[in-house]
RNA sequence: GGCGGCGUACCCAAGUGGCUAAGGGAGAGGUCUGCAAAACCUCGAUUCAGCGGUUCGAGUCCGCUCGCCGCCUCCA
């Protein structure tokens, strides 16, 4: 039984979609005016383990992530680089997607850019004046948070009193109250703008969530996912304008990954703890090493990345990558072990229910790593037969059809240098002939090179370091 | 000030009242090996920030203290 922490209620529920088996799924993507950094990739890996364990558990997923493709920033930021708006975000959302590839994350069934879903979002606001509950001021459409009695309910905040008491300066916009925020923003000479019937201007930031997050999932979404600090004010807002639009329920189950601070302390460019992934992978680190560190804390749980910790993680995966390599080249019996069967079966239910518990990934990676230990204890004492290392590997495609973190077919393929193959065959005709000299001499000199060798059983195999 | 969270071995990290406190890294032994390396196996917390309390029983619940962090403004 898949169970989720909904922020919510503030607790853990069984998940049950509305549609079963359709789940409809939307997470806030990034705002494309600059490269994402590992904080942004650590809510995005916890989304895959998200979406992965949906699919696992055989659910029909539409996965929505918006691209906020229009903003104060992306505008100031085009502007001053001298290039269209479309042009600056086109680059920085192309580089979004590269970053997944590398981090493997999949990409959702649906990308919408809010620039392409203004008709949408004026729908929206227009619907929202009509129900009195945002009204224009100063060219701009606001929400009226006093007339949607729930504000705060996700947030847990109380504005009774911010409403009638005092009011915050508002130097720039008019409005009723500090805490109304601006559905649509007036248009501003020199920023791109729309035409309405409410006056020009361009969508405020938590508009488009609303706007796309139902024109493709409807009107009440099973899950909606994002950083904890998205929680306020941003979904809370997005509830306002949506639940005060169609009067259903807009989320059913609400998913926030907590935050990632580098080396104790949160993450800005002024301290220098500041890493875009392309900053981390240029300093020699896997990608797949720190897609397997950001899932080995729990996702409700700060998370204190650490270059240490992407070393650890790389030999954590190197144990994992061992295991699947040395079970391969076994020379195994035919036949299968009854004890190896239930080893399987019971590894498999494990690793299941870690997920199911609201991704408990780490006690996932225990369950993997437990198994590992256990398969090469009977792998020692031959208790492993052919038809037990198919088992061993179903339950391996399983595990990895959620994490990710294995070889691909091509990585192997791209090490096979034929230079290096053959210089270990000459050091193992030497070996059989004893010409020890001539053995170390190789084996010195593929060391030089990077190259590690392993004598086993079955012959010599190689790995670069 | 309001709301929320965290503090488990040298490091990372599970644990959502009840058999001997998961797992990974590091470390120490051992097996294999021509020697190595790699790999594999084994061993590592009478103890869960501290102090009280509830309970037959608490790392797990309650209270207080100390330390750390997040949100309350754009932010994954």
């Amino acid at each position: 039984m898949l169970r989720f922490h909904n922020t919510l209620s503030g607790r853990l529920e069984p998940f049950t979609p509305l549609h079963p088996p359709r789940v409809n799924m939307y997470s806030c993507g990034p705002t494309v005016h600059d490269y994402a950094h590992i904080g942004n990739f650590r809510t995005f890996v916890f989304m895959d383990i998200l979406q992965r364990t949906l699919r696992a558990r055989g659910y029909d997923l539409q996965y929505i992530m918006n691209i906020t493709d229009i903003d104060d920033k992306t505008i100031a930021k085009s502007a001053a680089a001298g290039v269209s708006l479309a042009d600056y975000t086109e680059k920085y959302t192309a580089a979004f997607f590269e970053d997944f590839d590398t981090l493997r994350i999949q990409r959702p069934d649906v990308i919408c850019k809010a620039t392409e879903h203004i008709p949408e979002m004026t729908r929206l606001v227009q619907i929202l004046l009509d129900r009195g509950l945002a009204y224009v001021s100063d060219g701009s459409v606001y929400f009226k948070i006093a007339a949607f009695p729930e504000y705060g309910k996700l947030s847990k905040k109380d504005f009774d009193g911010l409403r009638s008491g005092a009011r915050v300066d508002v130097d720039e916009y008019d409005k009723e109250n500090a805490r109304d925020f601006v559905l649509w923003k007036g248009k501003k000479e020199g920023e791109p703008h729309w035409e309405t019937t409410f006056g020009d201007g361009r969508p405020g930031w938590h508009l488009e969530c609303s706007a796309m997050s139902m024109a493709y999932g409807g009107q009440t979404l099973d899950i909606h996912c994002g950083g904890a600090d998205l929680v306020f004010p941003h979904h809370e807002n997005e509830i306002a304008q949506s639940e005060g639009a169609t009067g259903e329920t807009f989320v059913r189950f609400w998913l926030h990954s907590e935050y990632l601070i580098v080396n104790g302390e949160k993450m800005s460019k002024s301290t220098g703890n500041f890493y875009t992934l392309r900053d981390l992978t240029d300093k020699g680190h896997n990608p797949v090493a720190i897609r397997y560190l950001l899932m080995s804390t729990h996702y409700r749980k700060q998370l204190n990345f650490t270059e240490e910790g992407v070393r650890q993680a790389q030999a954590a995966l190197d144990r994992i990558h061992e295991f699947v390599d040395n079970l391969g080249r076994r020379k195994l019996p035919a036949g299968d072990h009854r004890d190896m069967t239930d080893l399987c079966d019971a590894a498999a239910r494990r690793f299941d229910e870690a997920l199911d518990d609201d991704l408990n990934t780490a006690a996932a990676q225990a369950a993997l790593f437990d198994f590992i230990r256990d398969v090469n204890r009977r792998l020692d004492a031959g208790e492993v037969g052919e038809t037990d290392r198919a088992r061993v590997m179903a339950f391996i495609g399983k595990m990895d059809a959620v994490f990710d973190i294995l070889p691909a077919a091509d990585d192997a393929a791209a090490e096979a240098d034929a230079d290096i193959a053959a210089l270990v065959k000459q050091r193992e005709e030497a070996r059989r002939t004893k010409n020890w000299a001539e053995a170390d001499r190789i084996r010195d000199e593929l060391a030089a090179r990077g190259v590690i060798l392993k004598d086993t059983p079955e012959g010599t195999v190689w790995k670069k370091n």
